[in-house]
Parts: structure tokens; sequence; C-alpha cells
DNA sequence: TTGAAAGCGCTAACAG
DNA sequence: CTGTTAGCGCTTTCAA
């Protein structure tokens, strides 16, 4: 911070005004082919770089945009916020960090320090975001984004896979490699990724004489919810022979529950995850899963919002990308094609 | 952004001027008890939220510190951001996430967006930094903070484990619980920890009959590394029966080429890994690790750059946390105590 | 204790 | 095409 050059320094070693450099800088109002480049030669000569938050004053926009997620130490979020900030940077705009923990308070209170910030932009990968938030986000003017979360009213932008497809895909791979009885493990119902996944699942394997509601038991969409719910499932039902997980991280914790209770996977019980995060290739057997383009979720809500921001769009959207099943061992069974 | 109350409507509303205002909100100055009040009422009946930015152009101070880190995607750095940006929040700062992927070039670029930004400091958790760059960052009279890496000569701050005594640690274990013969696939030699580890494997086993350079390989601390060294290894040393992997990461290919080539952990092989990320209770087997304090690490950093930031300290320190021995399954060998 | 006023560094009318 | 000037909202001398 030393003797930064500002932009008037420039403008008088140009010989020139303040306005007419800031012309150059911004690219935008006319100026002379050659008042240009003695601006640019003088930037050069002065090391020039023009000072963030002073731009951000006078103008209201500090290349900033802010991801808030439940917490980056859950396994999807990582890489979701990898595609964020990557596609942030490659298109000049730097990353704000924060965890909710899924509370609306601790929500709230950084959307407020956000916008003291002057960010331009949200991104709301967090569950916790109420009906009344929403109306006061779009009423505050400050551009945002929803990720993988739907709120009632399609009022939003929003951006995310098809869950319902992909839990249909799971549960009928089940099915095409011969499961006879499939089970259901299912997320927290106020979100509505698990409501998509549930619902998948129940439309398709309700018209089998062996479909029970039972099948479908609760879990929390962590590794723990996955090594509780089976052991529930499996008393009430012993026979299932086919397991699909509500995620990723439930799914290990069902191939670690059987594993204990010494369950072969997949032979015994064969297991479908949903997410593709990359421990399902380093769990052993390594996990089938519905795999979404996290990464690519991630860039895309970035470039959205950063659109919104430049053009100033305020519409609702929704950019559904697809899921793929990737098949592995948890659901490769030795006896059969 | 509507119409938000600035500190001159406080101060016509409070019948005060603005720098009281500015005085009250800071706590700083003489401020008599009855104006303050006034004025704390004015700034609720208005709403007032101080303007962070106006503010960070006024006292180039902007609350805000910046984490550059290789890749937030890689298992351990996830729970280092949690613990950062939970006490930077706590204390009232605002984390701008920056992967590098290790390369200088990029660092280089997020080192002159940030300074561009006022961010009030650094947390480096990259390995790039050089010793160029740490010399030009003390100048530049940006505090930072270096986590898990350090720099040749003892200048600056750094926060992390003890490296060497954890690897002794590991090995020791192995040795204990009956392993007759141990390699070690260590990491990035850049890495001072990569180091370290070596250095601690190297100096506990040297002693023994069967020691040999060869029984340490290389590997790059990621899954994919240690899936190939153990390859390597087992053509080398076909006879080995205990693997002390420089990281986790390594460790979980290790175990995964171990399943794959059929060979039995631990009763065959044991396998002690190093981090402690929470992928190792997923595995399978569980896998024995020396932990590090990875959410206390970052915890650290955040305040003790945070404590620089505030108090202007410029003084290296080194902090070094403990690390601890947590065995599971794959080194508890089911034949001995 | 308090206020006036000069910035912080840049943007954006508005004149020329 | 270019310069002048008034802010953006807050902090901080310097006087009073």
């Amino acid at each position: 911070m030393k003797g930064m050059a500002t932009i008037r320094d420039v403008a008088k070693l140009a010989g020139v005004s303040v306005a007419t450099v800031s012309r150059v800088l911004n690219k935008n109002g006319y100026v002379n082919k050659e008042t240009e480049q003695k601006v640019v030669k003088a930037m050069q000569q002065l090391q020039y770089e023009p000072n963030a938050v002073a731009r951000g004053l006078a103008g209201k926009q500090t290349g900033t945009i802010a991801l808030i997620l439940p917490d980056i130490s859950n396994p999807f979020f990582p890489e979701l916020a990898r595609g964020i900030e990557d596609a942030a940077q490659r298109l000049g705009f730097t990353v704000i960090l924060c965890n909710s923990d899924d509370q609306g308070q601790k929500e709230k209170s950084y959307i407020e320090v956000l916008r003291k910030k002057y960010v331009d932009g949200i991104i709301f990968a967090s569950n916790t975001l109420g009906q009344e938030e929403v109306v006061q986000m779009k009423q505050s003017s400050l551009p945002f984004v929803i990720l993988d979360r739907a709120v009632a009213n399609q009022v939003c932008t929003v951006i995310r896979c098809n869950n319902y497809e992909g839990a249909k895909m799971a549960v009928q791979h089940l099915l095409d490699i011969g499961c006879q009885k499939i089970a259901h493990i299912y997320g927290p119902q106020e979100l509505i990724t698990a409501r998509e996944r549930l619902r998948g699942y129940e439309e398709t394997v309700k018209g089998f004489p062996w479909y029970s509601p039972s099948l479908m038991v609760p879990g929390s969409f962590r590794f723990d919810g996955g090594l509780q719910a089976v052991e529930e499932l499996l008393r009430l039902h012993p026979d299932v022979d086919g397991i699909f997980a509500g995620n990723d991280l439930m799914a290990l914790g069902v191939l670690k529950g059987l594993k204990r209770k010494g369950i072969a996977v997949p032979d015994q019980i064969a297991v479908c995850g949903f997410d593709g995060i990359s421990l399902t290739e380093i769990a052993e057997p390594e996990l089938t899963t519905v795999a979404q383009p996290i990464y690519e979720m991630g860039a895309m809500a970035a470039e959205v919002l950063i659109k919104k921001i430049k053009t100033g769009d305020t519409n609702p959207g929704l950019f559904e990308l697809e899921v793929r099943l990737i098949q592995r061992d948890s659901t490769r069974k030795r006896v059969r094609g």
C-alpha cells in the first residue's frame, strides 16, 4: 500500500484529466487513440493498478460474489465451490465463502454483512432460504441464484439437476440388474432434491407386488444417516436386495452398515447412491451413483449470476442439468448379465 | 440498496455532525453520554448500517481476509477452510476463497487482485509461495500467515503440526503391532511436510536390518499417487508388511491398490496414513492415521492473522500443533496384542 | 466534546 | 473528444 499510484498520478503524467484516464480504464466513452496511448503508457510507467474499493464506492460494483452453503466440509460442496470459483475468477470476480450450517439466522446475518460490503450477487446453495427471505432478496435488488434448492414459487433463478429422472434411473438400474425388492433411504423432506428423488423412487416401484411404504426410510443426507437407516431398514425388511440411497454420503453409510453386518455388496444387496461425489470412487466397493455434474452446476451458477449482474437482468429462470448413471461395483453382481 | 441511510442522515436526525456519529460508531474519541444516546437512537430509527466499502476506502480496512489454497476439492482443505471461516466470522471478518492449483502464476495474480481490494490479510495454504514472493509480501506490509508450509528462512508466521514426530509415531506404531518390514510412500519433496514425514520415517527405521532406501517410494499426495506407488513398492518388495503413507489420500489409494491385488489389510499388510481427514472413517477398512487438528489449525491461522491485522504486529512466529495417532482397523491385526 | 472540512480513489454527469 | 466537478459514505485531523 506504499505509494500506490492513483488515477490522478496517471492523469498528471499523461497530461490529461482523471476523467480521461477513467475512460480508458473502463473502455467507455470516446477517447482519442493517441491520448489513449499516452494514458496507457503512463499507467505502465507508474505500474498503476486501479483501486477496487474506490471503484466499488463510486460505482457500487465490487466484482465480488458470495457463496452461501451449509458446510464446506460436506463432501458435496467443495467441488461445487470449485466450479463457482473457477468461473468467477475467469469472469473477473472474487468469491466470498459463507457457511450457514443451514441456520436461517446465520444466513440472514451473512446477507446483511454481504450487502454492506456491496457484494454484487449471491449464490445460495443453502437450504434455509425461506419464502420471506426470498421476497426480501428480490426487493433488495441484489442479484442472486439458487443452487439445487427450489423455493415454493418459481420466482427465482434456479440451477439444478433433474432429480426425479435421476431417481428413476437409479431404481430402474437396480431392477435391471435383477433386484427383487428395492428400498429407498430418503433425505430431509424440506429439500426439494430429497423430495424429488423420493418421488422418482416411489413412482417407479409402486406397481410392484413387493412395494410397501415402509421400504422408504428416512435418512439425513449424512454418512451416519445412512448407517442408521440401513439398520432400521433391515429390521423391517431383512429381504431387501437393493437399496437406493438419497445421496452418496448416505450410500457410503449404507455400505459401512452392511459391511458391519457381514452382508455382501452387491451380491446380497446392491447399493446405488446419488450425487457423484468423488468419494464414490474411493469407497470399497466402489459405489454406483447417479452423478450430477457438480462442478458444472457451480460454474453455471456463477456464470448465470454474473450475467445477471452485468446485464441487470432480473427475470427468473430454471437451468436444469442432466444426470447420468455411473455403474460401479456396488451394483455389479457376479452372477448375471 | 434503496434508501440505505447514511451517516449524514443519522447526523441530521440526531442533530449532530457526522464526525460525532463516526465517533460513536467506532467507539473512539470523546463523546458525551447524552449525545451518544441521541445518535444511537437515530441509528436505530433509521436502521442505519454503516457502509463497509466507504469505510474501507476511508480507513483502508475492509474486514476481509483471503485464503489461498491449492484446491478446495482436495479433501484436506474443506475442513481447514471451515476452521478459518468460522474463526474469521466470529471475529467479524469475511473470507475470500482462492484456488491456486499450486500455480505460482495464479497465486500472484490473486495476490494482486486481493491487494486492489484492500483485503486485510492473507492465509497461504498453498505450496508455491517462493522465496521472492515472501519477501515481496513482507515488503508490501500486507499481513499474512503460512499454513502447513514453511519457507526457507524463518521470517514468516507459520502454523503447522509436528510432522516429524507424527511420522515417528506412525512408524513406531507399525513396529509395535509387529510389522517386520515397513515401507514409506512419500509426498512431493518441495513440501516441508512431506520432507519432515520422510525424515521421521527414515530416522525411525534406518537402524533395522531390513532397512533399504528403496523402501521409500515417491507418491503425489493424491489418491492415484498411492495407488501407483503401492504397485511399484510391491514389485520391489513383495514382502513388506507395513506401509506408512505420507498422507491419507495416498493411504486410501494404497488400500485400493492392495484390495485389487487381493492383499488383506491389515493381516498381510498394515497401512497407516497421515492427516486425519474424515474419509479415513469412511474407508474400508477404516484407516489408522496420524491426525492433525485440521479445523483447529485453520481457526488458529485465522486468529493469528487477525490479531496481526488488528495490532499491526509484524513479527514472525511459529505455531506448532500436536498430532495424535488414531488406531483403526487398517492396523488392527487379528493375531496378536 | 464537538464540528468543519479535507480527503480516500474513482465514476459519471455536464459542459465545452 | 476532453476537462470540471460533484459526489459515493466514511474517517480523521485541526480548530473551536
